[in-house]
DNA sequence: GCTCATGAAGCTCCAACAGTTGCGCTACGT
DNA sequence: ACGTAGCGCAACTGTTGGAGCTTCATGAGC
């Protein structure tokens, strides 16, 4: 058995069984890929993959199994590296985080602006994508850190550390009528609305709100990002609902952004990190940047916590609000 | 990185950095060796191993945490080959059991027998050491399963499943006083004893019951096993106390065995495995053979669970009594 | 302080093998 | 029926892991 038979297959599977689409991906030769996990089939004595002609079509049970045991070894390799670069060149390395646009446009900018001053030599990776996306790279190695406030909970390998909570607020145009008065769900489910799409920013904890009191609020407009709401709040297409961070207080000032705490539960957006992976100096560094609470001590608590017991950690913790 | 390098540094950690010695158990050659893991360390960009001259002198600080990472990728890989056994032949395969010699004597000739019948095709090693030694085995990986009473509590990477507990009985010679009357602490503790040395099956429980009762009791012999405490025992140099299960009706029936589970705490005998490793389903088989309370769920849980969390699952459990 | 035993590293050679290229074959969609 | 995407096969090649021998460093014994 060697590592890079583990690779392929591990690579294969994360590119659909299409064997000549990862060799492309990792600069080799299709049969090269399809020779080692031959070998490592015979090796084992087990299919990994079942064939209808020459055509890989799924993954059997055994191999299942395999593959992610293999991406165990894999990231076990990788924490290897990691070790011995942090002894070797403790400020060197690299960074890679998955995040939601509403993080990386309004939260990231501060913290990363001071952690690459920090540290110059490490290279920075950030990915957007859904939460689910964003969890899943973290799973899989893909990323280190997941930051965002939903779906998180869904991967059973993911510590989750809660770095803050926020609030949203109401978005409308100068003179709307919302933007004076007192601040009601009902007067809000009157207006056409525009705001995040479902599995994104909190959206739940919204939905939950109108469900609570009866209410029906006539969504018009969905988007994935803040920006994109804002845009067309100011077209006038309806009022909008955004994390409260998200609102800039110049760029945004020719929109009037009404408190709404009162009217939604507050959201946590959290950290999430693959259980058990090796942490980086840096790595700590940034966490700590983000939420001052979770220092190097608490997070490696919590990594070393066993599935969902790290939430205990954190009971007591009085979160900052953004 | 290959996996012959890791293989390579593991197994030279194991023999006390002894690369000459280490080329011979893998039936390689010495420069070989040298050379892979010179490769490795200029791969890493790390020292593993500290050299003075042309000596290995100890293991780096790196080198520390990279042998571990080491060892749990050869252990994952052990778990795929197990996988893919376990797929292509269910009833083939290898079980390492380490145990003292109390439970390979008198608790495990049964259960083996029942099992080598269901299962003439899974080859059976039993390794006997002092606890420490076994659960050392396991934590490593030598063996599978570290069945004992005590020590196993040190290895946090141990689940620890409790099979039955047992009660000690004193064990006289035909005609001697304490083979009649009500048997009390104290007039144990008038007679020279002979039992099992520190750390071997439940002596502290002993230890305790006596200092309990701020009596000294005057041992003369220790031994690690149940048969040479008897053997002296019939040289009438002290009466024993050993585990229940150590009295066979018929061959020590020159003996009296006076039951003594009113004067010391019960003792628990524990069978541990390491965590998050693949078990094969007669291994599963086996467990239940042991301990019938111990069904697969159970077990699958108990070795999912986090770090200490597994005792959870045994609290309302009556174990049997033997 | 000299000698010898032990054990690691350097070097060269060879065999095994991972990967490449070119070609043929199969499955599937149109 | 035909074209294309995608896999397997075979011959070839560059690389490399390991064997064997030599050299060098260390430490114990006298």
């Amino acid at each position: 058995m060697k590592l890079q038979q583990l690779r392929y297959v591990w690579e294969v599977t994360r590119h659909q069984l299409n064997v000549s689409a990862t060799a492309q991906s990792l600069f080799t030769s299709q049969p090269g890929i399809s020779k080692q996990i031959r070998l490592l089939e015979d090796e084992l004595g087990v299919e990994i993959f079942a064939r209808s002609g020459k055509h890989l079509t799924r993954v059997t049970p055994a191999g299942e199994a395999i593959v992610e045991l293999a991406g165990k070894v894999l990231r076990t390799v990788d924490d290897i590296k990691h070790v011995a670069q942090e002894h070797s060149d403790e400020r060197r390395g690299s960074l890679a985080i998955a995040t939601t646009h509403t993080q990386a446009r309004y939260v990231l900018p501060s913290v990363i602006g001071e952690f690459r001053q920090k540290y110059p030599d490490v290279a920075l990776h950030m990915q957007q994508g859904t939460p689910k996306q964003i969890a899943q790279m973290v799973s899989e190695g893909t990323a280190d850190f997941a930051i965002c406030t939903e779906s998180l909970e869904l991967f059973n390998d993911l510590v989750l550390l809660p770095c803050y909570r926020w609030n949203r607020c109401v978005l409308v145009p100068k003179g709307h009528p919302l933007a004076s008065g007192e601040l009601t769900l009902e007067r809000v489910a009157e207006h056409p609305l525009v705001t995040y799409v479902f599995g994104f920013t909190g959206r739940s904890q919204l939905d939950d709100a109108f469900k609570s009191r009866d209410l029906t609020p006539n969504v018009v407009l969905t988007a994935a990002d803040s920006d994109v709401i804002k845009t067309y709040v100011r077209l006038g297409l309806g009022i909008g609902i955004v994390a409260h961070m998200a609102v800039d207080p110049v760029a945004d000032s020719d929109l009037v952004a009404v408190d709404a705490s009162h009217l939604f539960e507050s959201s946590t957006t959290k950290i999430g990190i693959r259980r058990g992976t090796f942490m980086r100096t840096y790595m700590y560094d940034f966490v700590k940047r983000m939420a001052p609470h979770l220092d190097r001590e608490t997070v490696e608590r919590a990594l070393a916590a066993g599935p969902r017991h790290e939430a205990e950690l954190f009971k007591g913790i009085q979160l900052p609000v953004l």
